[in-house]
DNA sequence: ATTTGGTGTTTTGTCGACAATCTGTAATTT
DNA sequence: AAATTACAGATTGTCGACAAAACACCAAAT
């Protein structure tokens, strides 16, 4: 899979994955208050790694905090999904074309490898290929930007929102298929060297992902 | 002058809000080692608040902290200003084409006049333009672009790591008449709401910003 | 001379307690 | 009865102290 590692040193690192994790999937529901006290007990640590990780939730976007009063898991809204896109659409569209720049020959040989395995799976219908696969696609982009603030604010930033509306909207859906098609085009811009190309592809495909999961909102 | 005031109600907010402009402003060097308790006496105020800070200070991608050892204020290099910059170039691309669509007339007749007033500033070669006036406008825009993702991350993020490089290379350099014609051009996409237009107008006038400080930055 | 190991110091990470602020309820006033 | 104030409870913000990890220095060995 070659997916990247997090590894926790800290306890508030533990805690922070943790908490991330259950607001993610839902377990810790979208909109629910979040109380510093109740956690560190659950979590049977102190109160100061509980803020320490719930302040680092803010900066992510997944959690809304006033002062003396408390935090709150953000809640999921057509409109922030939408506003989510756009920027998604902005940075991995740039994410695309630095990448179709300042990639390895041998990242986008792993690049093109990592599309045929998963055009097996697609052929072979292992539907599971939306969640791992298309993550793994847009990570490895992102990292052949080899734009620190660019991957920062992807992977640590907004990826984890987008997951939480994923996984929160149940999104196992179609369009798996079509979006294979768009990697794959995108790919090959990449391989040739065509950053402007490879933007314009990574925006669109974007832009139909967006148009996807919004139909499926109003639904 | 309309510019936003961020107000501090914790003793976390008012010690964020220092040590930021420090930084910002270069009272504490770049590439520094920022000591907690040393910090605590200096601001009369306990660890855990210059703790709190620190920690906010390293989700601008100010400060840089490693477990166990300790947080530095970032240092400025070339390759970074570039990462940036080319940032900056993705986000209010996009910031450019959503005030397009988003912008209420009323706001985009406020930045008609802002426009007019610093037209007559740059006549009387009152230079001082260049930091306030540029700001200011790029702020509208962004505020207008209505994408809340899209603010945080410009206003509360990217904005300060720009002015920090500004400052401290000492930007007070020409390209200020020129800039404001592509800010006329920029204002004058938004106002017939053509928002291909202002995304792709936008985009260039980051490129020139950035290619001019980089030549500033070999100098 | 270089490396290795140990020891002491300094800095960060974590904790529990206290102070300040907010929220909801109930009593009081108009 | 509606609005306002006072109070009680609970939650967050801040603090100082303790625990653990990293760093610096010196001694000893190869």
């Amino acid at each position: 899979m070659a997916i990247f590692k997090e590894q926790a040193i800290t306890a508030s690192d533990k805690a922070f994955f943790r908490l991330r994790k259950e607001i993610v999937d839902g377990v810790i529901p979208a909109g629910s208050k979040l109380s510093e006290m109740e956690l560190s007990t659950n979590y049977a640590v102190s109160r100061a790694v509980v803020r320490e990780a719930i302040n680092r939730l803010e900066a992510c976007h997944l959690v809304e905090r006033k002062a003396n009063v408390g935090a709150r898991v953000v809640s999921l809204t057509p409109d922030g999904l939408i506003e989510l896109y756009q920027v998604r659409e902005s940075l991995e569209g740039m994410a695309a074309r630095l990448a179709a720049q300042n990639m390895s020959e041998e990242e986008i040989l792993d690049l093109n490898t990592l599309l045929n395995s998963q055009s097996d799976e697609v052929k072979t219908a292992e539907l599971y290929y939306q969640e791992a696969g298309d993550l793994d696609f847009h990570y490895r982009i992102i990292q052949g930007s080899k734009n620190a603030y660019l991957i920062s604010m992807l992977v640590n930033g907004l990826y984890h929102l987008v997951r939480m509306y994923r996984v929160q909207l149940g999104m196992a859906g179609p369009r798996v298929t079509s979006a294979f098609d768009e990697h794959k085009s995108i790919v090959k811009a990449i391989s040739l060297r065509d950053s402007e190309l490879a933007e314009m592809l990574m925006r669109r495909h974007i832009m139909y992902s967006k148009n996807n999961i919004k139909a499926k909102l109003q639904s």
